[in-house]
DNA sequence: TTGTAGGCGTTATCAT
DNA sequence: ATGATAACGCCTACAA
């Protein structure tokens, strides 16, 4: 609560000098002023009011992170990348939930743009057919033209710089796994509807598929547990399980293959299990997964920010086979 | 961008009246000045800085939650449930992830300070023994100081109110289940050192084995998945396995269950698992544990600060008796 | 090298 | 009912 008019009248020096020894100005000043100023700072306990700092420079020293599912560790994953270079420079991330919600993200965006923040990762993918594109399009837009720098770490219809994973190519590797095993019965446990990120891993899945001369068989979903443990009971309840189940993501593919040994159904013994993104979940039932630069990604976004790098860049993945696939026995 | 003074000259009239129609004042204003204002404001999209707001009055629409481990379903729960009620009432929240390093708590804790937060709500448990402890006091005092409120979801060495749950009972309540099932050799796998909450259950383990004169078991362990499995492997690698296991949370016995089935060991079949908390990957394994209200937790924390409700509170959890505990043969 | 002064966008006090 | 105007705490030309 001391201000710079307290340090500047106990330093004996004007407020400016005050301001440009205690805000690191190139500014000259004498080594005895600023010694005295830097003594007043530091008797008084001096700490720089980020308000009014960002009033009037316009800025300030907050990246805002959204993500679409705060319990989802996918998403905590990128967070604490973003956060970790965040911090290295003095930055504050502020998580955002947006729960899924398109009108959730546009007032996170407001809210980033009222704090002048240094910029917005978003950490989700966006939705193929929103009827909000517009809106978001817009404040998106006014962020950038308030300084704030914003990018996208999956694919969105924004116009930014981006970080990203070949969501295609990660499915196409984890089902030619698959299907190098030896199955040719292999079912997909699709993602929520109008989601790119769905759509694309959708994609890699079917174009594996084709190009093996296989027939794919498409299991609605989700991206959460139950949908995996639902998929598994459809399945089961069709009577003709099929040798292999590829999953949209971890979660999805951890319910399945609960669901499916509970069932009593022997997984990899009876069919293969593999799920996308390789978080922590995932490691820890051993499941085959395809490992997405989660805290990479995360960083990459802040360091776009925070320096400026170049984005549009694709990161690399890469299977890891692990215990709930193997051969045709 | 557009300011009061844009508005105000638009709209033919002083800032002071402008102001006064757009923040609500309680000060008497001519209907025709009032829409005159309201149709200028409209025009030019006008947006009140929060940033002079908050200069002026002191205090921000920010609620902070600082969450020991973002990735921890727990947490993560928690955070929503405050997130729903300050979205409601037009407040920000900003999850702050603390790593569980007091330092790191301690930075977020100026930030918020510096931002004027309506308030802070510290998701997880103090330490017992802390180095930092005088430094959080101090920072906690600032806080309130600067007209922030404060409120603890978990026992904290802090002088603010709380609303908590009676982990002593709720460890107690478990253990208490799996003698029911005529269990005696029962392990505990306990928490990180050194937590409150980790000594809490801890206790409650030993206190419902004490009375049932049974032998307590300890295993070092964690918070994670990992602390889970290692204490399994432990466990097997001893020879001898307990007839139950109850783990201070629900990651601990996830993974725990997780790696005794893989080593063979049947559960509940040959030993039971119980864990404490509730969380979606519980209910997703089928596991008995202990359900605690970690979204009220949540809500009542944001009221505290939003509507000054009374703190000090203790909420009920309760028992889930699932597929991982059973009988003894 | 140091100081003066205007401005950032609001709120609030005191006149009018 | 409306309007000046002084804060709030800081930065930054422009002067000296």
């Amino acid at each position: 609560m001391a201000s710079l008019a307290d340090i500047s009248r106990r330093a004996g020096v004007s407020i400016a000098t005050a301001s440009r020894v205690l805000n690191g100005s190139s500014h000259p000043v004498s080594d005895v002023t600023r010694d005295r100023v830097l003594a007043a700072a530091d008797e008084l306990g001096y700490r720089p009011s980020v308000l009014a700092r960002a009033l009037v420079k316009r800025t300030s020293r907050i990246i805002g992170v959204i993500v679409g599912d705060i319990v989802d560790p996918y998403f905590a994953e990128i967070a604490r990348g973003v956060a970790d270079v965040a911090a290295r420079a003095g930055h504050l991330t502020m998580v955002c939930n947006a729960d899924r919600r398109p009108t959730s993200e546009l007032a996170h965006l407001d809210v980033l743009r009222d704090y002048h923040a240094a910029g917005v990762v978003f950490a989700g993918s966006g939705y193929e057919d929103l009827h909000d594109a517009e809106a978001l399009r817009h404040a998106v837009d006014a962020l950038q033209a308030g300084g704030s720098a914003v990018v996208a770490l999956a694919a969105r219809d924004l116009d930014c710089p981006s970080v990203l994973v070949d969501n295609r190519a990660a499915a196409r590797d984890a089902a030619e796994h698959l299907l190098e095993l030896g199955h040719r019965r292999i079912a997909f446990v699709e993602g929520p509807a109008g989601l790119h990120t769905s759509a694309h891993r959708l994609e890699g899945f079917e174009a594996a598929m084709a190009a093996a001369g296989a027939e794919p068989i498409r299991v609605p979903g989700g991206f959460e547990y139950e949908a995996g443990a639902a998929a598994a009971e459809r399945l089961m309840a069709a009577g003709e399980l099929p040798d292999a189940v590829l999953a949209v993501n971890d979660e999805v593919a951890i319910g399945m293959l609960t669901a499916l040994r509970r069932g009593g159904v022997d997984v990899p013994g009876r069919v293969s299990v593999a799920g996308i993104d390789d978080t922590r979940p995932a490691r820890l039932v051993d499941l085959t997964s395809v490992s997405l630069p989660l805290h990479e990604l995360g960083e990459s976004g802040a360091r776009v920010i925070l320096e400026g790098e170049a984005g549009d860049v694709v990161l690399p993945h890469r299977l890891v086979a692990r215990g709930t696939t193997a051969g045709r026995g």
